[in-house]
This record gives structure tokens, C-alpha cells and sequence, in this order.
DNA sequence: CTGCATGTTAGGTT
DNA sequence: CAACCTAACATGCA
């Protein structure tokens, strides 16, 4: 579901609305369906001001004073939602969020429950393996970084974008959409691209992360910022979920195929293999 | 009923 | 290590 345009979007309007507050109360709905990554419980953030809001990869890190940091992971279907003061629960809710001022609350919703809310101590975040070990930000990586990431691997380009460890925030989305603006197929691997067609990629992958960010997201089944507005981004796919119409550069139709385990949409024409 | 879906991770094999 | 695969998590939809 969410990206890293999407997480990017929801991490903008937290900090529009949020920072600097308190939390006042947190209401575990349902506590057994909510996955955590540590043990530390989530009463330690009340009452603390939030001094930043950061995206890292997928993760949103909403950091509070006195040392403790809010991870959440949107998964597949997670939601966070500012809602006007007080609404009725809905379906998969599963924290709300009250403020020592104001009454508007912050909601987390996941229908799948691939997603993850954890309070982490501020400085065991800095040794956490999840942020060391992830890879570059798209939006940030140098064009040395970028070569030296991909040039010796031999794996399929399509697998190494979605890895975290690689390249941090792709998804399924956009890293079909930039294999496309870049013509390169799925499948190609890395370490037969030529370093122009792999600063090609950076790029494609830059403008396409901008843009999707520029437009709201990518809507494709429920995705929304914490407002409830749908992303447009999804209007301007070029192969994503597209299997059976026509390429927008050629008309040949477009073809959806398995690479590591994860659907792959491209265009036979403007893809081909060996265009490296 | 079946198969599929925007994500991550643990554990296995080669 | 690298590469690749499987299963697991849980719900909704076609």
C-alpha cells in the first residue's frame, strides 16, 4: 500500500498537524493485533513533546523529548488518520491517539495487520538494525553510491529494488514505473547494466518518486493521506497493473510476469532484454 | 471455492 | 557472504 511517496506524504502532514504536542492517551483497541518490534510499552511517549517527524525507507519516526522515538510501519494496509474529535471506532482500528490539547485524535487502522507501531529508546534506534541496515534513500543517493550498489550484483534488477537492504522506500509500484521510464526489463541483471543505463535508473527513479509525491500518492486500492484524500499518482502509471493495454510510448501490449515472487509489469518493446 | 494483492522477515538450500 | 526460494502473517476482493 504505502511506498515511499505515500509514507513521505503522511510524514509531511504529520508534521503539519502534530508536532510539538503531547500525547495525552493512547487507546489500544485491540493490544494482541497490533504488531510491535520491541517490548518497551507505548505509555513510555505520554506526556512528552514531539520535537521531529521523519521518514526513513517505509518507516515514519515520530520522535518525543526525554529520549523515545514512535516507529510505525504502514505494511501493506495500514492508515493513520487526524480526525476531528470524537468518531465512532471503525472496522480494524487499532490505536487512537489523544493530545493534551485540542481535540482532534490521531488514528492507526490496519486491515491486514502487516503493519507495525513500536516505541523505541532514541538511542538504541541509532544502533537498530533496521535503519543500518537498510539501504540509501532513493531521493538522496549519489551517483558513485548508486553504481557501487548495483554494478557487482547478479541478481535480477527488479528483485535487488524492492530489497530494503539495497535501496530503501521502492515498492511494487514504482519500481516497475522506473524500469519502464528507464527501459530496462524486469528481469535484466544488474551487473550486465552499463553505468549510463544505471544513471539512466537513479534518475527515472528520482523524477518518478517527485512526481508521485507531487500528486498525492499512488491510490490503488485504499490508499490516503492522514487527511482521507486519495492520491492521483495513479493516473499517470505507465505499466503497473496495466496487463492487456497498451504501452503510452508504443501500443504493444503490456505484460505482466513473476520475478522473485512479486507480479512484474513492462512493456515487451520499449523493456526488451539486453537493452543494457 | 480459488487465486491474488501495494510488505517484511525468518529460515532454509545451493 | 550472495542468491534464491518458501512460508508466515490476515483480510478482502474478483
Amino acid at each position: 500500500m504505502a511506498e515511499l511517496p505515500e509514507v513521505e506524504i503522511i510524514t509531511q502532514d504529520l508534521k503539519k498537524t502534530i508536532i510539538g504536542k503531547k500525547i495525552k492517551r493512547i487507546e489500544e483497541i485491540c493490544p494482541e493485533n497490533l504488531r510491535r518490534k520491541s517490548s518497551i510499552g507505548l505509555n513510555e511517549i505520554l506526556n512528552k513533546k514531539i520535537t521531529s517527524i521523519k521518514r526513513r525507507g517505509k518507516y515514519i519516526v515520530i520522535s518525543f523529548s526525554k529520549g523515545y522515538s514512535l516507529l510505525i510501519h504502514l505494511g501493506m494496509t495500514g492508515h493513520l488518520f487526524y480526525k476531528r474529535g470524537r468518531e465512532p471506532i471503525n472496522k480494524h482500528d487499532l490505536l487512537i491517539f489523544d493530545f493534551l490539547s485540542g481535540k482532534n485524535r490521531l488514528i492507526y487502522n490496519d486491515i491486514r495487520r502487516f503493519g507495525s507501531v513500536t516505541v523505541v529508546d532514541s538511542a538504541v534506534l541509532q544502533k537498530l538494525n533496521i535503519f543500518n541496515k537498510m539501504g540509501p534513500e532513493p531521493l538522496m543517493v549519489t551517483k558513485e553510491e548508486f553504481l557501487r550498489i548495483f554494478r557487482n550484483r547478479k541478481s535480477k534488477i527488479k528483485s535487488l529494488l524492492l530489497d530494503q537492504k539495497i535501496i530503501a522506500g521502492l515498492g511494487n509500484i514504482y519500481a516497475d514505473e522506473a524500469l519502464f521510464q528507464a527501459k530496462i526489463h524486469p528481469e535484466e541483471r544488474a551487473n550486465t547494466l552499463s553505468e549510463k543505463k544505471l544513471e539512466m535508473l537513479r534518475g527515472s527513479i528520482k523524477r518518478i518518486l517527485v512526481k508521485a509525491i507531487q500528486e498525492g500518492g499512488s491510490t490503488i486500492i485504499n490508499y490516503c493521506n492522514l487527511f482521507g484524500e486519495e492520491g492521483k499518482y495513479q493516473n499517470y502509471h505507465k505499466v503497473y497493473s496495466r496487463k492487456g493495454l497498451p504501452c503510452a510510448l508504443c501500443g504493444t501490449t503490456i505484460e505482466k510476469i513473476r520475478v522473485s515472487q512479486r507480479s512484474s509489469f513492462y512493456c515487451p518493446k520499449c523493456q526488451k532484454k539486453g537493452n543494457i
